[in-house]
RNA sequence: GGCGGCAUGGCCAAGUGGUAAGGCAGAGGAUUGCAAAUCCUUUACCCCCAGUUCGAAUCUGGGUGCCGCCUCCA
């Protein structure tokens, strides 16, 4: 495993190499927990969750910290309209996100720091960049001089001298003329009347938004990490604004690698907030599109581009998803390989696999180590399931041949190689089957009725009476009623 | 205006100098009383123009179109 990633900080394809051999440290921007997480932030987390699962599977110890921003005026102005708390909406969201994230498959972070809990690290830091001229205070904000910090727009490619006049016409607010220069931002915000607040030097007031990231790095993992990662919507202003804290505080570099995931689009847009052009991964999920799904759709585009959600696509996906899962329902009588993902997995030489397995595996890893290319890696997938899910068909039809074949050692290591990798995407088998569908459906017919009439039909076939038979079908169908013949005269139904 | 990115078959999407992965859809075949499901086979010269090269989707220059950031945002 030669891992390669694309560095924002350098605009190029680096070799990954931790600062300490054999550990990573990561930093993953989170959630303002004002509303429930839509698909673009499943896209980006489920990006880093495979990256996360890639590493452990190549062996390295990993910490991945991961913050949640728990204080923030749209926050604060959800509470308002609701007549609630900062705190309960805050709480309500973040137990959201979790669920959320665990219905796709996402390791949970080994730390979740909020900002609410953060307090001293923060005012440490602001006094910090205080004591070191980086920082001055004006009616009891607190802001940080870009100015005097040399290399501010590195990560972003902005230059100071140049950008002098394009933020200042925006917004003329009384902000920005406490300000020394309209690229200075806050690191601390007066208390206003009603308003949370905190103690602190400058007075009550509370945190400005970037300085809880580089707080919660130096506190959770130090000067320096390995890996720094967010949405590309956040390169500027915020991680170039935490490099500069950050930088200004330690004088060391933040973070070696900078990742950025590219935005979900939806008819060529962004999907945001603002735009009101967002589904929630709550509602697609709840919707019937499986997080498997999910999680192969976003998978099957290269995590720096742009991915357009369409339902075709998610259809597409959808399919694709039913075949691997076939595959990988077989593959995984050894449950435990498609539910963990763990490094010993990696040494296959001791699987004692086939040159062509090994060489499905090579170019696993070749494409994974090619900058994540997950796409490609999908690929390898497919192929492993082919002959898998083939089997499973005749298995299900009742093929005592295929029972017999799939205990042949070449499948069985087959479907654990597959297992093995798809555990690495963290895509887990799913057992949705027609039984599920018959709980979900709320239909106007009940299930005894339905069964009437499946025995109606079953009758009419044996008489040979087909076309009785098939009024049967053709009249549940109207109602939204599948009927599917499986082998041994079985039928089988669902809502649609 | 500044910075960055993208343009590959009907759709999604890999490939970044050596003759186009994979998924979906479509077509043909097998199977099925029919249907569904399933299996097999099959479908592209890569936005345009001009260069470099023995050879380019891949490099260079120009053009066209689209997107992101510059304001909260994964």
């Amino acid at each position: 495993m030669t891992l390669t990633l694309t560095n924002t900080l350098t605009r190029q394809v680096e070799t990954f190499e931790p600062l300490e051999p054999g550990k990573v440290s990561i930093y993953c921007c989170g959630v303002t927990v004002y509303d429930l997480c839509h698909l673009g932030h499943a896209r980006s987390y489920i990006a880093w969750d495979v990256l996360r699962r890639y590493l452990i599977w190549g062996g390295y110890a990993v910490t991945f910290v991961q913050n949640y921003t728990d204080i923030d005026d749209k926050i604060l102005n959800r509470a308002a309209a609701e007549g609630s708390s900062m705190e309960a909406v805050s709480e309500r969201n973040i137990e959201a996100f979790m669920a959320d994230m665990a219905r796709l498959n996402i390791l949970p972070a080994d730390r979740m720091p909020r900002a609410t809990g953060s307090l001293d690290a923060i005012r440490a830091l602001i006094s910090d960049l205080e004591a070191k001229g980086a920082a001055y205070s004006a009616d009891g904000d607190v802001y940080f001089a870009v100015m005097k910090h040399a290399g501010y727009g590195k990560l972003s490619g902005r230059d100071l001298s140049e950008q002098q006049d394009n933020a200042a016409g925006r917004v003329a607010t009384e902000e920005e003329a406490r300000k020394q220069h309209p690229f200075d931002f806050a690191l601390w915000k007066g208390a206003k009347p009603g308003e949370p607040s905190w103690d602190s030097p400058w007075g009550a007031g509370r945190p400005g938004w970037h300085i809880e990231c580089s707080a919660m790095v130096r506190e959770e993992l130090g000067d320096t990490i390995d890996i720094h990662l967010g949405g590309a919507d956040l390169i500027f202003p915020h991680h170039e604004n935490e490099i500069a804290q950050s930088e200004a505080a330690s004088g060391r570099q933040l973070a070696r690698y900078w990742l950025h995931n590219g935005m979900v689009n939806v008819g060529g847009q962004k999907m945001s907030k603002s735009l009101g052009n967002f589904t929630t991964i709550r509602a697609l999920l709840d919707s019937g599109v499986s997080p498997m799904t999910l999680r192969l759709f976003t998978l099957q585009a290269h995590y720096r581009k742009p991915l357009d959600f369409t339902a075709e696509a998610l259809e597409a996906a959808a399919t694709g998803w039913k075949g691997l899962n076939a595959a990988l329902g077989l593959a995984v009588a050894d449950a435990t390989s498609a539910e963990a993902i763990t490094p010993a997995r990696i040494r296959g030489d001791s699987l004692g696999l086939s040159p062509e397995l090994v060489a499905a595996r090579a170019r696993f890893t070749a494409a994974m180590d090619d900058d994540l290319n997950t796409a490609a890696a999908l690929a390898v997938l497919f192929e492993l399931a082919r002959p898998l899910r083939a089997l499973a068909n005749r298995i299900e039809r009742g093929d005592a041949v295929a029972a017999a074949e799939v205990q042949q050692p070449e499948l069985a290591a087959q479907g654990t190689l597959l297992a093995e990798l798809a555990a690495v995407l963290g895509l887990k088998p799913e057992t949705a089957t027609a039984a599920n569908h018959r709980e979900a459906g709320d239909g106007n017919l009940d299930a005894s009725t339905i069964e009437d009439q499946i025995e109606a039909r079953r009758q009419a076939k044996a008489e040979r009476d087909f076309a009785a038979a098939d009024r049967i079908r053709n009249d549940l169908a109207a109602l939204g009623i599948e009927l599917i013949d499986k082998p041994g005269g079985v039928t089988e139904w669902l809502r649609r």
